[in-house]
This record gives structure tokens, sequence and C-alpha cells, in this order.
DNA sequence: GGCCAGGTGAAAC
DNA sequence: GTTTCACATGGC
């Protein structure tokens, strides 16, 4: 199925950026990427995007392909930093990713490095999630949080998760359980929403910011990790004291994006 | 070998 | 409230 590219929207840049974890690079340069029950596959073709996906709903919805960048990017452009970071990153969408694997995901994330990160969660999906084929190969759904809750921290030593494992299962026992119930943050306030993301073992402001962001579409979330310090201290002089206030006072309601723009820029030149 | 990696929890001040 | 340290694992 072809879906008419939105000429905002660049793959290598939104997978690339840092808010998710499954989606790879293929030899012939499309993506395959596991959402939900799917396997989906994605390419850039002239002005198009081809998949194998035949709901285009579904794809407006994960991409987020109904919002307008440019309103958003001409408000953030202001900035001459940014504007940079934007051009550089020209392309990007933040996804509209699920919740539960989102938590585990950036539970996972904490002292640790992506490609690590990446491994875990597939061997996670490979051992308790449900198989897939698709194009002759086998692929893996995020596991469940019932799944999980039934596991003990020796079930999930094969896929080395380290000690996090007990934050894992923490999670999906709160959240199957419903001693957190994770539709609700939705409704909540960002500060809402991270103090309740917050009970979960494991989960501290970083973690849940990300996952306020990435899942639950609260743009003004300005997730603070070691990279983005480090960009901000280096492009804008701004040290751990000023960052809050920087960040909040400049960068506002849109705050989510302008993370995502200077995390990536940042990455690639810092 | 020691240090680091998208932090966090627990135990000190 | 703020500071300090351990923490599984793997790559360099």
């Amino acid at each position: 199925m072809l879906i008419q590219k939105n000429d905002d929207i660049n793959l290598l840049h939104t997978f690339d950026c840092g808010q998710c974890f499954r989606w790879n690079l293929e030899e012939n340069g499309s993506y395959t990427g596991v959402v939900g029950d799917k396997v989906i596959n994605l390419a850039e073709k002239d002005n198009q995007i081809i998949t194998n996906i035949d709901s285009e709903n579904f794809l407006n919805e994960y991409l987020d392909l109904n919002r307008d960048y440019s309103k958003l990017k001409n408000k953030l452009n202001k900035d001459i930093v940014l504007k940079k970071a934007i051009l550089y990153g020209s392309g990007i969408r933040i996804l509209k990713q699920e919740p539960f694997e989102t938590l585990v995901s950036f539970i996972i994330s904490a002292n640790n490095n992506i490609p690590r990160i990446k491994k875990i969660i597939e061997s996670m999906s490979y051992n308790f999630g449900d198989a897939i084929e698709y194009n002759g190969r086998m692929y893996h759904t995020f596991p469940s949080a019932q799944v999980l809750s039934n596991l003990t921290e020796d079930d999930l030593a094969p896929i080395k998760s380290g000690y996090r494992a007990g934050y894992i299962i923490d999670a999906a026992q709160k959240v199957s359980t419903g001693v957190i119930d994770l539709d609700s943050v939705f409704k909540m306030s960002p500060d809402e929403g991270r103090y309740t993301l917050k009970q979960v073992k494991g989960v501290g402001d970083k973690v849940a910011d990300c996952v306020l962001l990435f899942a639950f579409q609260k743009y003004s979330v300005f997730p603070k990790d070691v990279w983005i310090k480090r960009i901000l201290n280096n492009l804008y002089s701004v040290d751990d004291k000023a960052f809050d206030e920087f960040v909040n006072k400049n960068f506002g309601d849109l705050g989510g994006f302008a993370q995502q723009y200077l995390f990536y820029y940042g990455r690639e030149f810092l």
C-alpha cells in the first residue's frame, strides 16, 4: 500500500532519534518494526511512503501524521540553536507508542547503552512475546504485562537485563493488577502522570518523562538525561541549576519536540 | 582491569 | 532536602 507522503517525515531521523528501540534498517533501505501485534515495513520513495499495512488510519495515528509540524517548527525556529537542530533532524516525528512497552523499555534504558537496550528488548520479546511471521521471517510482539507479571527474576535471566529484572516484574505486576491504571494517565497532567508512573520501581523522573512524552503525548515534557544536560550546557551554556527554568521559559508547551531535535542534533556533534 | 552506558533506590549526611 | 554509592551486563 502507498500513502501520500507527508512532506515532513523522515524515517531515518524518526527511528534514530532515540525514542524507540524496535525499528531496524533493512538492506534495501526500508525499515521494519513490530508495533502492537503487527509487523510493519516502511519505505520512502519519491513523495510517498510504501508500506505493507493496509490501514492508513493506523499509520496516521502511530506516526502522528495529522499533526502540522511546520506550525510548531515555526515557533521553535525563533531560537537560533534550535533552528539548526530542526534542520538537521528534519522529518522527526514523535511516535505514539504503546504505554506498557514504552514503560518497560525505558526502565531497561537506565544506566545502559542503546545497543544493549535494543538487545534486551528483542530478547524479551523473543522469549515471552507472541511469534508473528512476516516475509519468511519470524518476529515477536512485545510481551504483555499479564505474561511478564507471572515471571520470576530467574525466568528473566536469559534476557540479561541484570538488576532491572525486578523492576520489569514490578511494572508488569502493578499494571496487570490495576495498581497502576496506565489508561488513566492519558487524562492526567504531566505532574500527575509522573507521580503515577514513579510508583513503579526503577522509574524516576527521567524514565517517567520519556514515557509521558513517547506514549502519553505529554508534549510539554522535556526528559532530562545526561546527554541533554551536556547538550544544553554546550549549546546554551545552561548548567544544572538553571536547567528547568531555562527549558520551561524557552520551550514551554513544545518542550518535548525541542528535546528530540536537540538530542538528535547534539548526539551527532558533541 | 577499570570505566562507562539515555538513572534509580537506599542509605547516609 | 541533598549527596553518595551500588547496581548486572557487555563493550572498549
